[in-house]
DNA sequence: TAAACTGTATTATTGCTTTAATACAAAGAT
DNA sequence: ATCTTTGTATTAAAGCAATAATACAGTTTA
């Protein structure tokens, strides 16, 4: 897998936000483990104790279930997931009308860049 | 004015775009004068270092221009601002997209998401 | 003309993030 | 039973961002 990280933000948030996206996207689904520490920290270029804590802040939002010595595994609950998921697309969505605010477009130059960008007619 | 800074990310950073802001949503016109290095870091609450660290990044793109003894002004050249402003916009309508989808959404999801957000029935 | 203000430059220090190199205890695998 | 793998903890070092405290040269202003 490429990460891809950057320079632009601290790396263990990029790996947080990496995370969160795999099990969101359910490309780790519900129950299942997850690769070691260092096999992730391997795999991404990092050091084990930024992956480390990285995944620690996922198990802080309840999304991972760490098992001591016998690794770690995506949370079974499927409406932590869920709501995790609702909750950060609607933050995102606050967050990116507020960016366009900010930079003083109007709804209609909102909905026309979205328009294109999706490649509708109809939004 | 409240400059609203966190520690999500670089305080230059946040100067940056808070100042990019200002002048795209025209509360800098064009060619008017900026206050001081000295009374913005005061404004802002930062360092005078790092507030003048931010305004070199907005001569850089071309939005202010410094005139070495005399202060700064917002650029003359509407031009300059508004492609500046279209750019931006575009990017970040892309990174909303790319996070909606990171986060597994789909298309209605993200159209109903952004229909509550601005409070319309059609988008 | 003298004082205040402009952007800019320099040096040092503090704190945080990341890397690095280990070490440990418990569970699984052979 | 031994070896490997698991998560976790610790300590040190390097790099970067931000602050702090100045200093300088040129322009405005009183």
């Amino acid at each position: 897998m490429d990460w891809k990280l950057d320079e632009s933000l601290p790396i263990r948030s990029q790996l947080t936000e990496r995370l969160i996206s795999l099990i969101a996207s359910s490309r780790y689904g519900p129950g299942d483990r997850i690769p070691s520490v260092r096999d992730l920290a391997s795999d991404a270029g990092v050091n084990p104790n930024t992956m480390q804590r990285a995944l620690c802040e996922l198990e802080d939002m309840g999304l991972v279930v760490t098992n001591r010595t016998a690794g770690r595994c995506v949370t079974e609950d499927i409406n932590i997931i869920d709501s995790f998921r609702r909750k950060r697309a609607r933050e995102q969505t606050e967050e990116f009308l507020k960016k366009m605010s900010a930079l003083g477009l109007e709804r209609n130059e909102i909905k026309s860049l979205l328009k294109e960008a999706l490649g509708e007619d109809e939004l």
